[in-house]
DNA sequence: CGCTGTTTTGAAGGATTTCAATCGATGTGG
DNA sequence: CCACATCGATTGAAATCCTTCAAAACAGCG
């Protein structure tokens, strides 16, 4: 990769967890195997079904793994932020992505061939144990949302979303919490429909719980908001 | 752990993905970090939310984990035959167990403490990366599972977890598949209740697609049941 | 200011759940 | 060996949550 970027790449890496516990020197043979990509807004990553080439972890932006139905029903499989790895899933031999990798801002990566991460890893125990906490803790969060998809209502769901949310290492903590999500992104999120979310998000906001918007839900009262998560009788 | 097991157990181990492309020698250490446990049917190997202390490889038995939420709701998240891996999740420090495993058959499985397992994988890249791939196979699975909850109606649903449970590696590919789960189970796996199942399952038998019985499922025409999954309009 | 894409809302319909009752299989003990 | 107890499976009817379709309101942008 080019060589002036080496120094803040160096700075930004030593703070994902990746590459957390790996020596400075170590760090940078792995960096030497990487190469540095652009995806403009609305670009994409990979495709789902592609041959499975290249490992990413984002630097800088946002982009969204979906899954697409062969009827075209889409599913949003995860939010990806700064310091997320994309496509672990690299390490399996002959895979093909099974998800897509769409940039949603401007996005700032870095990647790495297939054959060379999986040479890294064999090497360096460190990076792929970090690698399976890191896939350990997304299979955590899927475990969780598949046991809320087969045994909650809608409206819990749509209330838990919106709480993984805000809880995300690298959003504000700070009240009122903004999420930019629009209904049909949280449709997409909780296996429901526009029109479910729609509705939900009116009677929230008729119930002073949040104030909602195009492209945009605030929670105001954070607390009873909490409730609804939780307790909900019915 | 005995020495006496240590000749059949090596056998064992050398088929075990999780080992795989590990030396002789390597193999020797790792298990001689190893306890050797027996789980008597209807046994726990741990329960959801214990601190999780202790990984484990099923050598011989059958087991599954299971969630339960809060309303005492039990979702079935994944069944486990030998060879298979549980609870890889250790290697996440200061995690819990979030599910809890019982023995359905008896089972003989061997454990590491956390601590060991981990400096073991640190110790040796391919150890870890093997996990990593077990770890990332599931996750797909899971995935998937996901996507078809969020999609798919219920009869779809269910086709696919019989067909899924049919294609696992270690149950005979011969026809006619017989699966034993009860309706209850089948349930707790899609995501739909019981008495969806022995509707389902009626209606299945009455096109002569499937034999049902207690406790018990027969595909007698496999191409005909894999349209349920596939091409059902609706 | 008109255009485009998002959101809202109503009304109708459908898939699935829930509840209750019954049936059937399996295993046990008298 | 049969009556009984138990547990799983079946089935009907009513209730409900959610989807679907259609139409209108609304926001933001060139």
């Amino acid at each position: 990769m080019s060589h002036d970027l080496d120094q803040s790449v160096l700075n930004t890496l030593s703070q994902v967890s990746l590459f957390e516990g790996l020596t400075p020197h170590q760090l940078q043979i792995i960096l030497q195997a990487a190469h540095h990509r652009h995806i403009p807004r609305h670009g994409y990553f990979f495709h789902q079904g592609e041959e499975a080439t290249h490992l990413y972890v984002l630097l800088q932006g946002k982009a969204r793994l979906t899954q697409i139905t062969p009827e075209g029903q889409q599913v949003i499989i995860h939010l990806l932020g700064p310091g997320d790895p994309v496509a672990i899933i690299v390490v399996l031999s002959h895979a093909k992505y099974p998800v897509t990798a769409r940039a949603h801002t401007h996005c700032d990566a870095l990647s790495w061939e297939r054959d060379s991460i999986t040479r890294l890893m064999e090497q360096y125990g460190r990076l792929s144990l970090n690698g399976l906490k890191m896939v350990s803790e997304r299979f955590l969060e899927m475990q969780d949302r598949y046991r809320e998809l087969a045994t909650e209502r809608v409206e819990r769901r749509i209330a838990r979303a919106l709480l993984r949310q805000i809880n995300k290492p690298g959003n504000g903590r700070a009240a009122p919490h903004k999420i930019t999500l629009s209904r049909q992104d949280l449709a997409e999120m909780t296996g429901t429909t526009l029109y479910t979310v729609s509705r939900t998000c009116s009677s929230w906001e008729q119930q002073g719980l949040i104030t909602a918007g195009r492209g945009r839900i605030t929670i105001c009262n954070y607390t009873d908001f909490l409730n609804i998560a939780e307790d909900l009788p019915r």
